[in-house]
DNA sequence: TTTCGTATTAACAATATTGTTAATCATTAC
DNA sequence: GTAATGATTAACAATATTGTTAATACGAAA
């Protein structure tokens, strides 16, 4: 009756992404999505029929959000090349912040269910056909003008998105033993500057 | 009859290992780890009773692993620091290449059962109570003596960790796109030589 | 060779998990 | 008011998965 009155159907979506994206495919279970939903698990089966259905849901939404975020960090602008990376990794590292559990819950599922990888590759194909050597090119021309150091595109990126993801990975192991926990978005942004830090220093001369 | 005449419960915790590492433990079925084992699925149960059980024998195993690559590779010597770090990256850097899939078996296994923490934390706790403090206290003086630029040593680790290991886990994505594909062992030696590159960098003035 | 313990199997049992159905309820349209 | 439609429930059904058992085979020790 308040005013946040969400459907059935879209609260059971919500408790579903909640589980598979801790849990994965295998350790979420029906019934148990449907309990923390707050409804009968054949409502679940009423609006999403099966579990397969219901997870597609949940995975090809991530997708797209992954999709999207290599597409929006990596786009192009007028801005000097390394002032443009420096952002580039900011806006990366924010937004793993708002999706902490994303890579790994993509990676464990495109990794233990291959039969799943289809979908993200033609979601993603494009995206680094375009991204790579568009970026490869600009690193080749700075290069040129003496302005950074060589570095391959590829590795450049993976440079990034190893530093970036990692620490949202093993954040919540980190957070359990009492002498490394402290305060949590000190940390993050203690984070944020060093991986800016690693990688600036990769590229200038 | 041959010279490698494995007992079947050799075979049966081979195959398990295999199954946990790649599909976790609820991915895994006891029936298709006999199946892959070449065994009744009752031979199974005979010799370990239950699920549980059998995954704690690879579980253990697998902990046991972390706790010595870390001891192993921060292992103090006579050598300057900034060597020892080198040579730091490249061990755990090789101790990934022979065992790929651990660190997203161990991580997913304790984020998504979180039940399964203690063992872990019980093992390895000490050694990062020793690993870490011993590590900044050298760092400190060698920022007093002016060699290297201030780093926290927890940074310093978070930092080859996230470059070292991260390539591994999406190895097996990366290599699905045909665009990325290329040569195995030059890939991981080219990027083990760019871990390298990018933590000097960060420690030299 | 008998005896004893381990290994092995097939068949069964128990439980967990997913999915269906038929009956009921609620809301809106007529 | 009632017919129609979607939402909801409880109870059931089917299947997948784990675990057990009882019978048997095998090999070594006595």
């Amino acid at each position: 009756m308040e005013i946040k009155d969400k459907s059935k159907e879209e609260i059971i979506l919500k408790a579903a992404e909640v589980e598979f994206m801790l849990k994965g495919f295998h350790g979420a279970k029906t019934t148990s999505i449907a309990k923390e939903a707050g409804v009968t698990h054949a409502m679940l089966h009423y609006y999403y029929r099966t579990k397969e259905n219901l997870f597609n849901k949940v995975f090809e939404t991530k997708v797209s959000l992954i999709s999207d975020i290599i597409v929006r960090s990596f786009a192009n602008s007028h801005m000097p090349l390394l002032e443009r990376v420096k952002l580039t990794i900011e806006s990366h590292f924010n937004f793993l912040v708002e999706n902490q559990e994303l890579p790994r819950f993509l990676i464990n599922e495109l990794i233990s269910q291959p039969e799943r990888r289809k979908i993200f590759e033609n979601k993603i194909e494009d995206v680094i056909g375009i991204v790579i050597p568009a970026l490869q090119k600009e690193l080749d021309d700075e290069v040129l003008k003496g302005n950074i150091r060589a570095i391959k595109a590829f590795d450049l990126i993976l440079d990034i998105v190893s530093l970036n993801v990692f620490v949202f990975v093993v954040f919540p192991i980190i957070t359990s033993f009492d002498s490394l926990s402290g305060n949590t978005s000190d940390f993050f942004e203690n984070r944020k500057q060093e991986n800016v830090e690693l990688i600036m220093r990769r590229l200038k001369k």
